[in-house]
DNA sequence: TTACTATGTGAGTATATAATCATATAGTAA
DNA sequence: TTACTATATGATTATATACTCACATAGTAA
């Protein structure tokens, strides 16, 4: 591959990650992953402005973590690769790993 | 699962998430797969300053991601949980989902 | 001792991000 | 038409991040 090819590969990999560093964005994720849902029960259920939430939804859908739909009013959004949700078992794991070594560690203390 | 708790889930799921939202700690974790490294063997691997190179790795230190052992001059990074890799897996997957829709979408046009 | 090397960190700067408020847009419904 | 609702976005501010350069520390080796 291609330095700059391997570049561009390394951008579009961390733009996903970076999609969901933020607490706001992985919970909106994980309440998305039974189904579509639109701003205001986003907003609702994950207790923040509209307007604030709007424009984590435009950051994830602009790195292709999301989609939407529009009806009526609404604007309804949902996982675009719903592959995404392995990164909640990964993360979960590296957390239990951690929480183990963390353990191990206070166990010498 | 309380409030507070799942507060503190979310926030330590996107901790590691932002561990590896960055092109070049994208690049150090994958150069880091097959084998723990040294600061300056990854600087001149990924072509970047010694000293920017140490505060990417002590972000992923502190998020649990890497580990290091000193060995005289040298500090020695490595992966921490490996099934860090996974998340590697996953943005594979999601950006060949992305390639795919997007061209099907050029088809269209 | 001195000279060298690998690493980490303080200071400064530039840029990016998150949050809030006010406002604009567009669909709904009377 | 007017009033209302859901959403998006411009402007602002505060904070976080990435990077560079200079310097400090600590281990190595003569």
């Amino acid at each position: 591959m291609s330095n700059g090819k391997k570049q561009l590969l390394l951008e579009k990999q961390a733009e996903i990650a970076k999609a969901i560093s933020h607490p706001l964005r992985i919970a909106i994720v994980d309440f998305l992953k039974d189904g579509e849902q639109c701003v205001c029960d986003i907003a609702d259920h994950i207790g923040s402005e509209r307007s604030n939430v709007s424009r984590h939804l435009s950051v994830m859908v602009n790195s292709g973590v999301l989609e939407y739909r529009k009806q009526g009013l609404r604007v309804i959004y949902k996982l675009k690769t719903p592959c995404i949700l392995k990164f909640f078992e990964c993360m979960t794991k590296c957390l239990k790993q951690q929480a183990k070594d963390n353990k191990k560690l206070l166990s010498t203390l």
